[in-house]
This record gives C-alpha cells, sequence and structure tokens, in this order.
DNA sequence: TTTGGATATGCATGGTATGACATATCGTCA
DNA sequence: TGACGATATGTCATACCATGCATATCCAAA
C-alpha cells in the first residue's frame, strides 16, 4: 500500500515521557529526577550532576525537596561542611527507587520503540 | 520484603505523554491532537469538538495547521458557510492517522499498566 | 439577497514557569 | 581556627505561552 504519508515518515521523531504524581498532579517522579539522583549518586554530589546535566542548582534542589516532602523519608543523604564543601548520595530508599524505575523505563523502552515501528508500517 | 515505601504507594498516579515531532520538535501529533481530531470527524464540527473537551477553538485551530503543514497535504475537510456555518471531517489520510494512532496508543496503554504495577511490586 | 453560525486569523495581555542573583549555613582539613 | 566549596533557601526579573478578544470571511438555506 502505497500512501501519501510515506515520504514524511522518516521526518517524524517519537518523544515519550512516563511521570509519576500525588493526588494533586505535583510531579513526584520523572525522567528529569530519575537522572539527576541516578547521577548524583555516581558522583556523590548534587552540584556536580547539576553541572554536568546543565540543570540549575536552585530548580533540582527544589524538585528533590518536592519528592523527599511526598515519601516522608530521606531519598538522599546530604552532607554539608568539610573540605569539598559537601556531598550526596542515595540512601537504601533513595537507591530501591532508582533501580525499581531502571527496570521500569527499559521494559516500556522496549515496547514503544516496537509500537512505534508498527505504527510507521501502518501508514506506509 | 516490607519497604518504607508501602504505605506511599497506593498514593502514587502514573502519567505518560506520548508524541511526535519533526526534526526541530515541533509538535505534530499527541495526545490532544489525536483526541481532537477523532472528535472533530465524530462530531463534524470543529467548533463543538473544542466546547465539548474544553480546548479553545483559537488554540486548537493553530495545533491543526500545525500538523497539516507538516505533512503537506490535509487531514481535513473544512467547509465555510451554509446555514450551519461550516463542518469540518476528517480526510481518508486523517482517518488512517488517527487508526494507526489508535493502534499504537493502545498497545502502549496495556504495556505501560503492566510496567507499573512490575514497579509498585519492586517496591513492596 | 439577507442572515446565521462556523471557519479563519491577528493581536494584546496576563499568569506562570524558569533562570539569575544573592546570601546564609555548615564542617572538615590544612 | 580560618578558609573553602557544597548544601540550603529567599527573591526578583523575565521570557514564554495560553487565553481571551476582536474581526474578517465564507456560503447554503430561507
Amino acid at each position: 500500500m502505497e500512501t501519501k504519508f510515506r515520504e514524511k515518515l522518516s521526518a517524524i521523531n517519537l518523544h515519550y515521557k512516563i511521570w509519576m504524581s500525588d493526588k494533586k498532579d505535583a510531579g513526584i517522579l520523572g525522567d528529569g529526577k530519575w537522572q539527576i539522583l541516578k547521577l548524583i549518586d555516581q558522583k556523590g554530589s548534587l552540584k556536580a550532576a547539576c553541572d554536568e546535566l546543565g540543570y540549575t542548582y536552585r530548580r533540582t534542589w527544589g524538585d528533590l525537596k518536592k519528592i523527599e516532602k511526598f515519601f516522608g523519608f530521606p531519598l538522599l543523604e546530604k552532607h554539608r561542611g568539610g573540605h569539598e564543601g559537601g556531598k550526596t548520595v542515595l540512601t537504601e530508599e533513595g537507591k530501591r527507587l532508582v533501580n525499581a524505575f531502571d527496570q521500569f523505563h527499559a521494559s516500556v523502552d522496549a515496547m514503544i520503540q516496537k509500537g512505534f515501528e508498527s505504527f510507521i508500517e501502518n501508514l506506509k
């Protein structure tokens, strides 16, 4: 089947976002916070993680505050002071959350890609 | 396994968005346009569809213009004038696009829900 | 040939998200 | 014990986008 769509299909880029919210739809965890949590733990520093991802410290700090407020317990071990200025790593719960989201995301990634390919086929 | 997360898990709502864009990341088709396209065809009217979904006519009109500009051919048959003021229905291509997105969305819906349940289980 | 209601489009404005800036606090190590 | 650099937090400016308002255009039916 030849359709008018054919020549445009390769110009289409697929995007998607998954996130979780509380009852009031205030964002809790999404791709952004997930990434930054992972990188914070890897680098041992909130600031360093922000710098690398190009996020502002101010904003990220607010995001992390929200997610911890929602759960009611810390996901991060934050330390101020010291010669290095401070450091931040994930708590056990933080690691658990990130790992769960890792798995979720990986399974969704694969499926969405497959579904998108079918979508394109259907338009050919 | 009993974790600190347990009591909060039921308060978490899952959301996701799928959309397509051109190379410049200008939105082409997403949940909003998909819904409105379907409803326009059903109602035979752009205005009626906007009213029902609570979208502004002004905005929706702009959205539809973008998607048609991207594809380079009409997805809608728009008629002005007449006693009824005018009417709008999908072209063959419009229907084809909506149907393809219908299928895509349905398959993703089911899969994401399943993945989310596993995510919750992992946190228990 | 007039009327009515939907399509079509420009523009002004106001609210919100975001970033930029400022500054306080902390604690370890040299 | 003082200096350093990261954590922690308030505030203000602004850029963006959604919304609303206004208005032009069209044509079938009465």
